[in-house]
DNA sequence: CTCTTTCTGTAGCGATCACTATGAATTACG
DNA sequence: CGTAATTCATAGTGATCGCTACAGAAAGAG
């Protein structure tokens, strides 16, 4: 049951369909726009990775997955405010990186709302830990303040793609992390 | 000159494109798309407002005019923080209206950064004129709160079109506005 | 070598894209 | 009325959409 083998490198192929995505969302991407990125023509794109959505599920979730582990190396700091801080800080430079597309596919795909649900459970999962540790006053709700943080980097994620430079994306950072609740033993900076 | 009148009324027409465009964004709306949501033949759509791109653009100019009157009369406010959070809370219950599309076209469709722009521009007069009054402390940059301001409103816009209820996407605007710099003579609350 | 299997590029499928040629229909003017 | 002007609906245009039939090419198995 052997055959003759696939003359491109599958992974490789992956992450440039993952960059097409990420630079022209599902919609406006093309099968024509991702065999030129991918170098592999449509009937092998369609051999290896099934249609359109198949392959767009196999991107996004790769995508997703790299995303989470950086999410995660963020908010493993000890103190919720230098989670969040290192978060968003990671996320402004990411949205504005210059060798990889503007923005976040993630928190930019309309059809991506069940990762961007993930990512809000896993934000107020660590703000509830922050809540019990003191880190934050107890009138703090997890949701709440998942729910904005989400919306804040939805909005850096839209002001990257409209252009805005790392220094104006890395100040919306700021201007979220400095707005972020104290409790009363912390001075106020 | 005369010749046979239209059968359609211009305005009536207008706004179901600016329904259509608001639902779908530019890209993703066809043509028929927009000929059924306005009760229009092709030829006739081509007639009264030129090709796609110039209907849009008409569109999204009579959009836009709209949400500067809304948020001019939010910003009117006395103070700044009465001006933000009230633009804020109209932005939210506009944005999860049950009678027109979810979110805000000026804010999600990339092709209107330069309406955004504007936007941003205003927020910063606004809020330069709050530092001059003392409602903010002189340490505030305009320019930074602005951006993070359209930041939270994008957010909230992404929020809304995901599904997200009046109460959550309130919440996030209030989180915002809970985040808003206080002078020093304030009470914080 | 042949046979089988799998991948390759070419070329094209039906559907839909934005857009329009055409001629009948409907108005005002004389 | 007749003529000019304008809009109307039908029925398409070529281009591109996602996707695939087909036949040749490249591997292992015998």
């Amino acid at each position: 049951m052997a055959g003759r083998p696939r003359s491109f490198d599958r992974d490789t192929a992956l992450a440039a369909a993952i960059e097409q995505f990420w630079r022209t969302g599902y919609e406006e991407t093309t099968i024509a726009m991702l065999t030129r990125a991918m170098g592999v023509t449509p009937p092998s794109l369609y051999a290896a990775f099934g249609d359109k959505d198949r392959l767009f599920e196999e991107a996004s979730t790769l995508y997703f997955r790299r995303t989470c582990e950086a999410v995660d190396r963020a908010v493993a700091r000890p103190t919720v405010h230098e989670a969040i801080a290192a978060m968003l800080d990671d996320t402004a430079r990411a949205h504005t990186d210059a060798t990889t597309p503007l923005g976040c596919l993630m928190l930019t795909e309309p059809r991506l709302a069940a990762q961007r649900e993930v990512l809000h459970g896993r934000l107020s999962d660590r703000i509830s830990r922050g809540v019990r540790e003191g880190d934050l006053p107890d009138t703090v709700q997890p949701d709440t303040l998942a729910s904005f943080l989400v919306a804040v980097m939805r909005g850096m994620s839209g002001c990257a793609k409209d252009g805005g430079s790392t220094e104006e994306v890395l100040a919306i950072a700021g201007a979220a992390v400095a707005a972020l609740p104290q409790t009363p033993h912390q001075a106020q900076v």
